[in-house]
RNA sequence: GGCGACGUAGCUCAGUUGGUGAGAGCGCUCGACUCAUAAUCGAGAGGUCGACAGUUCAAAUCUGUCCGUCGCUACCA
């Protein structure tokens, strides 16, 4: 997003609709924490958020996949579709809708959206013949095929002839390159003046997208008429459209496209999409083509994340991706230590190697012994030399100005999508006050100003720090918040100004609890 | 085949528009401290920034070639 966002305006954020053809895997969670961790902090900064997720559930793989369970499509799709649901809430993902393409609302603005395109003669019908491969729900030429079969599924393709309708992607070459070409990277909108949305960012993803374009956009076919699962063409009611082609607009139905217009039109403008690069063609493309042929403005931003990776492999590949589960690591390091380890180890956009190895390092370096141990030895010797009651900071710390140099860095990060650069940002604030303390030596020293003013500066690190990390660690920060004493939640703070030196106000009762994070053995 | 990404300390990775002696975390060695979750703090070892060539006063950072790894190529984040 561009640095235009002011305070207190609506800020949209969704994820991918997930295929319920899979069960929820570290990737979609990956994701899906992203999106999370980025909205909550917009709502730390006062913005009016719309988080998006949920599920896309058409198809013919859903179709069969449900008869050879002997369900009924709906049926199918629902169980994992809660599957979905249950697994964003045990990791605390702070969604404010969860849409399904079965809803009747989304078959409704699928229809409204797409008739647009049709009523301004987007599409058209024409027959489209050729070998068609059921697991992938495509067509494939013959160049593709490997011995006859799939080149994906090794399988016989089947010959297929249909009457389809065709979207005039061609038609929007032009608008496309403007659109990818106008938006930031280099010479955009430097100066926050407004008019500049980026399209795609990382920058990289925006090339490969206009990549795509350039090698020449051929018109797509949107419907089928050899399934019935799926929403029906308005205007040809033996048609249903291509499971992507409603996916992809669940965005829009949410906001209340085709039902209530003026709450569409109000947030509409501060759409984000979180999405995997594998999807880019996708959303840089076919959708931004859509609403062009819809007439709908302006355009989404796109945030193109790169894959997880085990052993320099995408884990979908290795087999490592549905081999080790969300709950499994959400067992062995809590909510927060899984939500943590994921943004922390994982820069956005590009692919980084996934490890539980990684994981136990992010939750006892950072979490156990930076953030975790802070809290313990500050909660100690407040006891000592404060009477357990936490003095205020003083005005003129040291730490003030480092505090102010991470929060301002935090805060750009977020701001870009970069969960791991702002919480790097918020952990090195956090190991300067151990340094701090290990300088000061605080409890060396008889009770009086001096420690006060040492304890307070290191109380108000705290706070800041909290404040700073909670998009990542919701539930954590909070019981870090009520030790040392602060009413309210943490939620409720409001940036940048609690984000201020000497929020703290002192004299308030510190508590020694419990380690927070204790240490993670990996057992034998 | 086409398009693209990546290749920086043992490991995982940062390195805006090319410019002070190349960084972080982890791991390792040594030391300090003992308020704290065997934690914390300090010092150090360790890299010809994949290779080669070029542009430039100056390149990890730009260009070209090559090597290696990986991804996408109509639908698994």
């Amino acid at each position: 997003m561009s640095s235009t966002e002011i305070p207190g305006s609506k800020f949209v954020i969704t994820t991918p609709i997930y295929y319920v053809n899979d069960v929820p895997h570290v990737g979609h969670a990956y994701a899906t924490l992203n999106a999370d961790a980025v909205a909550r902090w917009h709502r730390l900064l006062g913005d009016d958020v719309f988080f998006l997720t949920g599920t896309d559930e058409h198809g013919l793989k859903i179709q069969r996949a449900a008869e050879d369970g002997g369900l009924e499509p709906l049926e199918h799709a629902t169980r994992t579709s809660e599957r979905f649901a249950s697994t964003w809430k045990m990791l605390n993902i702070s969604n404010d809708d969860f849409i399904r393409t079965t809803e009747p609302r989304h078959h409704q603005a699928v229809q409204a959206l797409l008739q647009k395109a049709y009523d301004n003669g987007y599409i058209y019908a024409d027959t489209y013949e050729g070998d068609y491969c059921v697991p992938c729900e495509a067509y494939y030429v013959e160049d593709d095929l490997v011995d006859g079969n799939c080149p994906i599924h090794k399988r016989p393709v089947e010959h297929m002839v249909e009457d389809n309708y065709f979207f005039k992607l061609s038609a929007f070459t032009d608008q496309l390159t403007a659109w990818l070409e106008g938006s930031d990277a280099e010479g955009g909108d430097t100066d926050g003046s407004g008019s500049g949305r980026n399209s795609i960012r990382p920058t990289g993803y925006r090339n490969e997208a206009l990549g795509i374009v350039r090698q020449g956009l051929d018109d797509v076919s949107i419907t089928r008429t050899s399934i019935s699962w799926g929403v029906p063409v308005p205007w040809d009611t033996d048609h249903v459209f291509y499971v992507w082609y409603d996916a992809l607009i669940n965005y829009a139905t949410a906001l209340g496209f085709g039902a209530d217009e003026e709450r569409f039109d109000e947030w509409w403008p501060a759409v984000h999409h979180i999405l995997g690069k594998d999807i880019l063609r996708f959303h840089g493309v076919y959708w931004p083509a859509m609403l062009m042929a819809a007439g709908i403005e302006p355009l989404p931003e796109l945030h193109v994340h790169g894959f997880l990776l085990l052993g320099g492999e995408k884990m979908s590949k290795t087999g490592g991706l549905t081999a080790i589960t969300p709950e499994e690591l959400v067992g062995d390091f809590g909510v927060d230590g899984f939500r943590y380890a994921m943004l922390r180890n994982h820069s956005f956009g590009p692919d980084s190697d996934f490890s539980y190895e990684g994981i136990v390092e992010a939750f006892n370096t950072d979490l156990a012994n930076t953030y975790g141990n802070l809290v313990s030895r500050v909660a100690t010797v407040v006891g000592k030399k404060c009477g357990g009651v936490g003095p205020a900071p003083a005005a003129d710390a040291s730490l003030s100005a480092a505090a102010a140099t991470a929060y301002a860095e935090a805060a750009t990060a977020w701001d870009s999508v970069q969960p791991s650069a702002a919480l790097d940002a918020t952990w090195r604030l956090l190991r300067e006050t151990n340094e701090y303390l290990a300088e000061m030596e605080p409890w060396k020293m008889d009770p009086g100003p001096e420690v006060d003013a040492v304890m307070g500066n290191a109380l108000e690190v705290i706070r800041i720090a909290s404040i700073m990390a909670s998009p990542a660690i919701p539930e954590a920060v909070e019981v870090a918040w009520k030790r040392i004493g602060l009413d309210g939640l943490v939620s409720e703070q409001r940036l940048p100004a609690a984000a201020g030196w000497g929020g703290y106000p002192g004299g308030l009762d510190v508590a020694i609890g419990d380690p927070m994070f204790p240490r993670f053995k990996p057992s034998a």
